[in-house]
DNA sequence: GCCTTGAGAGTGAACGTTCATTCAGCGGAT
DNA sequence: ATCCGCTGAATGAACGTTCACTCTCAAGGC
């Protein structure tokens, strides 16, 4: 196994597997709520064996959070080789909003209080939406045909705003429901205009 | 004493006192983090007298729930007596974000995540948020001259979007520091943009 | 003046439960 | 025979909640 950088490996399929079977349990009770022996169970196994896989619950998240920039990257990827890179990014944002950022909100919700909390946990969060910004700006450099670094500083906001306002729909679509139409199409709004100030930006004209 | 119509009465002093006192320790623990007996140390007494108070977790959020909006209608009703409302309005916004909101966004970090998870606490939290959009529809709809009916129906989504960026504002300082810059002119910029589409709708022309 | 009363504020030990964590031991594969 | 993945009972600490108790002090009878 290649050594990774990542300051938590768990990048082996049984991990994946069993952070796939405690995401509901973990989101429902929450970081100080869901015990051990609650994950455990979820995860079909003794508690003996499930630490074998994560010693410790601030281990979980940050595998978490690992095991969703991947599968992030992965979106990323796909967005940059479509044919209309920020049409396809628009439309990516807006599926999170409708479908199934339910129980995604609720997770978030969790890991953002956790990441106040503990210093590991934010660690990981804030590398997650580094991240998250740094490929936004690829996207964006490449849509305005300008340097990676040029794009890095002049688009940061617009970036930051972005991951911010999905992360605040998905958590408030978990507290109150699907979000009101009205307040839908304020948000597609600002992103809209946001977008299109980026795609009108170009480089040479 | 009056009978209040809240769902939590917990108004008289003693209380304010004692909510005042474990505010940052509940802040700091998170809701299932924070212990009965924690919270009675933070409050300066014996564990026994503080159920007296609060004879649950869910009656303390719901009772700093009841607390905070007294405090923010107080706020809405200095705005709404200034002879400039709308930019007194606007004044407010922008000071949540420059000052004390590390604490608050730690506080509602935690209370966002229990408000999913806990029926009753997400009961008090949707409260919270109805009574503010209320409140900024009343605003509107004096700036706008319109009947607050035509208001609240008008301006629902606007409401609903300076309550979400607020608040995921104040969670963003709490995990990640100041918001740099760039953010901090994005946000500004969608607020200025939110606020004077409204101050331009005003009834008859 | 002095004693009695009782209600309100406060205490902290005690209860049974649940927690995180460990580890002696199990069956099946080699 | 020996490894290996796994189990679940065991451990002590910490938890939420209760309760028998003390302290303080104002009211009221004598």
């Amino acid at each position: 196994m290649p050594a990774v950088t990542h300051p938590v490996p768990a990048a082996d399929a049984r991990s994946h597997e069993i952070l796939a079977s405690i995401r509901q349990a973990f989101a429902e009770k929450g970081f100080d709520g869901a015990s051990m022996q609650d994950l455990a169970r979820a995860a079909g196994m003794s508690v003996g064996n499930f630490y074998r896989y994560f010693p410790s619950k601030a281990a979980i998240v940050q595998a978490m959070c690992g095991y969703d920039l991947t599968e992030i990257q992965g979106e990323f990827a796909e967005i940059q080789t479509s044919d209309r890179p920020m049409l396809s990014l628009r439309e990516r944002i807006l599926n999170h909003f409708s479908e199934e950022s339910l129980k995604d909100g609720q997770l978030w919700a969790e890991i953002t209080a956790a990441a106040i909390r503990k210093p590991e946990i934010g660690q990981a969060a804030r590398q997650m939406e580094e991240t998250i910004v740094s490929l936004l700006t690829t996207i964006f450099a490449q849509a305005t045909r300008r340097p990676l670094e040029e794009a890095r500083v002049r688009y940061e906001g617009q970036c930051q705003m972005l991951v911010m306002l999905v992360k605040a729909m998905a958590i408030r679509t978990a507290q109150c429901g699907p979000a009101s139409p009205a307040l839908a199409a304020e948000v597609v709004a600002v992103i809209d205009r946001l977008l299109a100030q980026i795609s009108n930006d170009t480089a040479e004209g």
